[in-house]
DNA sequence: CTCTCTATTGACCGCATGGTTAGGGAATTG
DNA sequence: CAATTCCCTAACCATGCGGTCAATAGAGAG
């Protein structure tokens, strides 16, 4: 219960224009919407919710969203930015080999890290018809391509230098490698059992696409029979 | 619209105490009420468009069904029977590598063929909280870890006779090679491409899993480069 | 014909929801 | 100070929801 009242003064620094970064009423809100939306769903929460997670008036939601949708979709958007990596950065002064595999690790660890708002993106293309619409489908879509063609690219590079043994195309190579990486997720997401670590994955997949074995214990962590 | 009111004289027959079998109302609401679960998830589904979906007054659901919730079980039970493959009788004749190549075979063919109820028991699996409580998600899980403990004991008694190469531990590469087919299933029921058919599914599966090679044309539909 | 049991309905109820409105207080501006 | 603008609220409204109820039709049993 404790209404604390925490009435935090609310810097204002308006000026003349710069009416971003106002850590105040609109802030909560959409902390408090973006978790509940993200642990309940769209319809599953009501706008009083909202409001008293945010320990704010239903009304002042409204000033600042017009509608439910915009402030579901205000959440979205703010959800979706840690989804926007530069890997060209990260990536440029290794060779085709450590690329894929740092690609890969950075997909596992990213899923790791934000499997929330994962499993959320999911639940939302999941059931919403707006695949294929514009939309977040689009969006989350045109991110999962821009992957798979840089994974893709990659993949040829090293085949024509004969780094990478397997006789697939690149493409279906990739796809392949994709698919296992839907998978951990898939593993991560359902079974809150970490059955496959990012690493011992990792392993795999080097071993998988490289020939490379990992030198040491072969061992995964779930042996029992 | 053509409202073909199919009437269809409803089969009485209840004589002593068969009350099973009755194609009548009950099985139409569950038909209307399955799709719109499906389409919509529980929350955004109301009573009265079931009823309507149904032809169907909203109280005679009331009357088949206490409640909603009720109501949603029988669903999910109905959508829950096709998941129980009795897979022993069809493979014992067969030796191990046919027999692990048939249960991916399978699993790849259910997921094409129930995309729909499988999509729905994702979705369903995601945000409720019922993971691991008695429930939905703890039959999902024990008919998901039936089929992993067969692929594992399949994939271990492979290795002892040596036809499966590689040198990962059997719950490793069933861990594996599971994630590699719910990735199948994602691609496949995101991106309503269907990126990999089960045929070239399996051909890879079979090359990685055994190192065979397919005979004759190693494209699998999307070569490109 | 009447009694009973199953199947079915339209009308209704209380309630929570998304959304609105009228207004109040504080700060900025003239 | 008065006017304006921003932030915020309590109270309200219309709608649709899950669920109930009394009534009823129809088919068999006696």
């Amino acid at each position: 219960m404790a209404d604390e009242q925490a009435k935090e003064v609310q810097a204002r620094s308006v000026g003349t224009e710069a009416r971003e970064q106002a850590p105040g009423s609109r802030d909560e809100i959409l902390r408090a919407a973006m978790t509940l939306f993200a642990n309940r769903g769209f319809h599953e929460t009501s706008m009083s919710e909202v409001a008293r997670e945010a320990r704010v008036s239903k009304a002042l939601i409204f000033w600042h969203f017009k509608t439910k949708e915009e402030l579901f979709i205000a959440v979205l958007n703010r959800l979706l930015e840690p989804y926007f990596i530069d890997f060209a950065e990260e990536l440029s002064a290794l060779d085709e080999r450590e690329q894929i595999l740092r690609l890969v690790e950075m997909y596992l660890l990213f899923v790791r890290d934000n499997a929330n708002s994962v499993r959320f993106f999911l639940a939302q293309l999941l059931h919403d018809e707006h695949r294929g619409e514009s939309g977040l489908g689009s969006q989350v879509m045109q991110l999962y391509e821009g992957y798979r063609g840089l994974l893709t690219s990659l993949i040829a590079q090293a085949q024509q230098r004969g780094l990478c043994v397997h006789g697939y195309s690149s493409e279906g190579a990739a796809a392949f490698l994709l698919s296992a990486l839907n998978g951990f997720l898939i593993e991560f997401l359902f079974m809150g059992r970490p059955a496959l670590d990012p690493q011992h994955a990792l392993a795999m997949v080097r071993e998988w696409l490289f020939g490379e074995t990992k030198q040491g214990n072969p061992d995964g962590g779930q042996a029992v029979a």
